[in-house]
DNA sequence: TTAATCATGTAACACGTTACATGATTGC
DNA sequence: GCAATCATGTAACGTGTTACATGATTAA
C-alpha cells in the first residue's frame, strides 16, 4: 500500500492535483519510488472511495479543468497509523529482487568474456545514476522552499538521498570486485 | 519475466520437478528472487503451452506422484537469448523500489525518537540478514555437487552471495550515519 | 508548425500474493 | 497422536505496466 501512503504524505503537505502529485513523485521520491500517471490517478479515486481524500473540480478557461484532492481527517488518521508501523516494510526491505543478480547466477551459461561485459555495463550505470542522483540536494532545497516546515522534513529528505550515495557506491564496489575475480581468476587455482 | 528464465536455467541443470524447483528457489535463488509454489506450478503450466518444456507423470506408490519437467530446444533457446539481452534488467536494476525510503521521507511527519527507532531496527535486520547469509556460500558447494559443469557455475554463484555481503554492509553503513545525524544534530545548526 | 506543458482518465494485461483444497507417508 | 515432508494445484485479489484517448495553450 505504499503508493496510497506516500500520496497521503505529499497532500500532508497540502492540497494538489493529480497531476501535481504526479509531479512531486517524478521530482522527489522518483528514487526509490515511480508510479504512472494512469496508476496515480487510479489510486486517488480509490482513495478517496476509502474516505482519505476530498476532491473537487477547479474550472480553467486558459488551461484545462482540474481537480484538486485534498487529505481528510481519516487519511490523516490513516497516514499516522501508517507511519507508526513500520515493521513490515524493514521486513521486506530484506528481501530484495533482482533480475539482474538472477543474470549474474546464471552467466555460467554463456561464457566469461558476457559476463565480464554485463558487470561492466552495470558498473558504469551505476555511476551514471550516482552521478544524475548527486542532483537531489539541490532539488530538495528548491522544493523545500514550497512547503511549510521544511527545515525539519528536509533533513529526512537528506537521508534518503544519502543513502543514494552509499548504495550505488557499494554497488560499484561490488563490480569492480567481481570483474578482478573473472578477469584475473580465468586460469588460476585457489590453494587452501 | 525473470521467474520464467530462473525456472529455464534450473531446468537447465536437469529434469526437476515443481516441488524440486520451488526447493531450489528457496535454497539457492531465494536470496535475489522469491516465488510462491502456486505461482510457480503457474508459470509451469504456462511454459509448457510455450513449448519450452515437456512433463512426464510419474507414478509413486510410496509417496504422491510427481510432474517432471525437462527444457526442450525451443526453451533452451529461449535461454540462450535472455542471456544474450540483458540490457533492460540492468536499466532496471537502477530503479529501486523502496517502501522502507518512503517511511524515512516521510518520518518528518512523526518524531526524531521514532525515525532513530526505524533506523536501529532496520540497520539489526541487516545485520541479521548478513549473518544468515553468511551460509550462503556453504549451500553453494552443497548444492554444486548435484549439478554438472559445477565448478565453472559456482564461480557465478559466488559473486551473487558477495553482492550480499557488500549489499548489506553498505546498508548498515548509511543507518549508522544517519542515526548519528539524527542523535547529534538534534539541537546544532549547520553554519555556512 | 511542431513540440512541450497542462490535465485527466479507461481498458487490458502481466505478475505476485493470499487463501483455500487435498491427502499420503515418515519421524518424534 | 502430531508435525513435517512430499506433491500439486485453483480462485480471487492487489499492484504495476502498456496502450490508447482527448484537447487546449504557449514558446521555439
Amino acid at each position: 500500500m505504499s503508493l496510497k501512503h506516500g500520496l497521503l504524505g505529499l497532500l500532508s503537505y497540502g492540497a494538489m492535483t493529480g497531476y501535481e502529485l504526479d509531479a512531486a513523485f517524478k521530482s522527489s521520491l522518483s528514487f526509490f519510488w515511480r508510479a504512472k500517471s494512469s496508476q496515480i490517478y487510479r489510486e486517488l479515486d480509490t482513495m478517496e472511495k476509502n474516505g482519505w481524500l476530498t476532491s473537487e473540480r477547479v474550472i480553467q478557461t486558459d488551461k484545462p479543468n482540474k481537480r484538486v484532492y485534498s487529505i481528510t481527517g481519516e487519511g490523516r488518521e490513516e497516514l499516522d497509523g501508517w507511519l507508526q508501523t513500520p515493521q513490515q516494510d524493514i521486513d521486506a526491505a530484506m528481501s530484495m529482487r533482482s533480475a539482474f543478480l538472477m543474470r549474474v547466477f546464471f552467466a555460467g551459461e554463456t561464457d566469461d568474456a558476457s559476463a565480464i561485459a554485463l558487470l561492466k555495463e552495470f558498473a558504469k550505470k551505476c555511476a551514471e545514476t550516482a552521478e544524475a542522483l548527486s542532483a537531489v540536494p539541490a532539488s530538495i532545497s528548491q522544493y523545500g522552499g514550497l512547503i511549510g516546515d521544511a527545515e525539519r522534513r528536509s533533513k529526512y529528505w537528506a537521508l534518503t538521498a544519502m543513502y543514494g550515495e552509499h548504495y550505488y557506491k557499494a554497488e560499484i564496489e561490488w563490480a569492480q570486485k567481481a570483474i578482478a575475480i573473472l578477469e584475473g581468476g580465468a586460469d588460476e587455482h585457489t590453494c587452501d
